[in-house]
DNA sequence: ATTTATGCAAATCGTTTGCAAACCT
DNA sequence: AGGTTTGCAAACGATTTGCATAAAT
């Protein structure tokens, strides 16, 4: 079927590059109220992550940070998922892929995937678009007991690389 | 136009219920101009697509066409979403969704995605966000070289059962 | 009669997990 | 020390696939 190839060589953005102090900062608080540690590996993680300019898959990931034994970067994603420092993007790629929450990067933005080949971009909508999705939200959260907590428009179609 | 649904069916709300003609001449159409034959079996599965108000899962579509084997649910789902009949949906969830595609629903919506059991329900959203979405799509195929050919808004959030 | 669809079971592969050694504080 | 984190390998489970049989045209 799809034929799914992640070539990690693509612009990714930086290479293996430090975390800037101030998210470094916010993130490291997060480990600890969560009773975590703020490892060396972690920390390549996030900065991997931060890094990117769109959601990356784990095989990416490990790349990035080709120490880390691609089990511990599951359970690590696992676990920055739930303090809230990474989010999943869901796609029909073979592979997941994850990116730093927003509230982290200050950059609300939705993305363009591939329904080709899975990749996926990131891109910042208009602010009508924003405002209009705010609303429906607030009409959905009022006409039925579905708690909205945030959401996503995804412009599904072809990348450059598949026409 | 005022009613916006929402609905909330019990988690197997599909009937075993027979197609109707006109939708059954349209797929039946698109299975011939693929060199596909329309079986009992695969339509009893578009049927059981029809019948629902939400996405289902191909375990969710083998109770309502138990005498499928989930293997050919596979493969049938697979040649159908090739053919352009029925659309993936990507949740959180361990098991895919699916769904009619729009063209033959007539019927746009969107979903409400639990982030916690990834169940999917259907949404019709106001008429000023899709006005949106749609200028935000125009931009996108100006502005990048990716090919929008459709879209989706999620909200995500919690379904009324997880809380 | 010939081609396609199906069922069954085995294979695939991204992801998860158990456990002992390595690590952090 | 006392815990957490890591690597390795084995386990898991949704999906895919090979092949012989059944069904459709």
């Amino acid at each position: 079927m799809g034929s799914d190839e992640v070539n990690a060589t693509t612009s990714t953005g930086a290479r293996r590059s430090r975390l800037e102090p101030e998210l470094r900062a916010r993130v490291a608080k997060r480990f600890l109220e969560g009773e975590y540690r703020f490892t060396r590996n972690r920390e390549a993680l996030v900065a991997t992550l931060a890094a990117a300019d769109r959601p990356l898959t784990i095989p990416e990931i490990g790349v990035a940070a080709r120490t880390l034994a691609v089990s511990s970067i599951y359970r690590n994603v696992a676990m920055l998922e739930a303090l809230g420092i990474v989010q999943g993007v869901v796609t029909a790629s073979d592979f997941a892929h994850y990116e730093l929450a927003e509230d982290l990067t200050e950059h609300h933005h939705h993305h363009l995937v591939c329904s080709s080949c899975g990749a996926v971009e990131d891109f910042v909508a208009p602010a009508q678009l924003e405002d209009s999705v705010r609303a429906a939200a607030r009409r959905v959260g009022r006409k039925s007991r579905f708690r909205v907590e945030r959401h996503s428009v995804d412009f599904i179609g072809l990348c450059p690389n598949c026409v």
